[in-house]
DNA sequence: TGTACATCAGTGAACGCGCGTTCACTGATGTAC
DNA sequence: TGTACATCAGTGAACGCGCGTTCACTGATGTAC
């Protein structure tokens, strides 16, 4: 063989790399392949080497980056780490500037609703497991009613943070983060 | 003349409502501004005589689409109409299933967050207006406090309908509407 | 009153461009005999 | 051991297509003289 056993997987995992930052930032439909496989060190003809359609890269795409997430929900359950700590980092200026790291909900949720069903299926699937982590992680209430809290919580953050980042004003940003995070911190710690 | 005083001004409307729709239902960017136009009974080359570029045609719509909210929060303002009656109407299943008609921000909000900062411009100075006036609604609260209150609840507003326009599964997003919905008027009941 | 011209909303073909996708090809390696 | 062939990740040009934008033109009307 030319190249080394488990080349291709880690090419096809930099390629999901890549194309994961690209669409958070830039959104699914303005990032071309072209651009991401030139940003992989690739040419655009390998592309379909490794996956079927473009389309078949964002289900990959959504698969790992909440996959991501969800290791530093669990991290954070495993460390005791507080749910406010979680939303305050949620809904914090790094995030904000930061989207082609961050939350894919935030960052995609319009489009994934336009996009095919097998997509959306993915999306629905972490998002249900993400909305768990986040109920686990409250203290008081049964797990029926932590998991209607979190529904709530996981609304407002992702709505806050979209918000605060298409905001033209620094200070009203700002106070949408604030009062979003106050909010949620609040509705978690009800029983 | 060959079309009658108005004419003009009445075909830029027009644009305009058809744009609106095709914007919230299909997102900006999937949105050609042929389609636009020959959904308006027109020919593309006619744009052009009515804005300067999408771009401008992206700023007119979002004024109109927020000035028609502002209009009917106006009303229920005025009417007395409690803020539970607002937020169940935008936590509902209708507005989830007609985004064409419904709210610019929960449609639009990632993407113009990636758009010019006259764009974005014109989006912050209606969704401060959009606040103002849930906050106007709330009953209990100095004018501060029920400000402050205004963005949690639009930040969930937001983030609920999105979340449920994007799931995939009938009872998980009929639930976050209703959980999104449940927490807002809680958060706006409060002093 | 009749004719020549100006106005202007709208037409429709064309522009260059980047998109997702296809495909004949390359070239380094392993395998068969 | 030496040679012919199979494998396969990646190359790079090309495909048709729809995009936003431009522009010479149309044709019905109002205006000037």
């Amino acid at each position: 063989m030319r190249y080394e056993k488990g080349h291709k997987d880690a090419t096809r995992a930099h390629i999901i790399e890549v194309a994961s930052a690209q669409f958070r930032e830039h959104g699914v439909a303005a990032a071309g392949l072209a651009g991401i496989m030139s940003a992989a060190g690739l040419t655009n003809g390998a592309f379909y080497a490794h996956f079927d359609s473009k389309e078949d890269l964002v289900r990959a795409v959504l698969l790992d980056a909440f996959g991501q997430r969800q290791q530093r929900l669990r991290a954070n359950l495993e460390h005791k780490v507080g749910i406010e700590t979680t939303v305050r980092n949620y809904l914090s200026a790094r995030h904000r500037d930061d989207a082609g790291t961050g939350c894919p909900s935030a960052a995609l949720v319009a489009e994934i609703a336009r996009h095919p069903k097998e997509t959306r299926g993915a999306f629905t699937e972490k998002v249900s497991e993400i909305i768990d982590l986040l109920a686990a992680q409250m203290s008081k209430g049964s797990p029926a009613e932590r998991r209607k809290r979190a529904m709530a919580a996981y609304s407002t953050m992702v709505g806050g943070l979209q918000l605060a980042r298409a905001v033209n004003d620094r200070k009203l940003s700002d106070e949408i983060l604030e009062n979003a995070a106050a909010a949620v911190v609040k509705l978690t710690n009800e029983s």
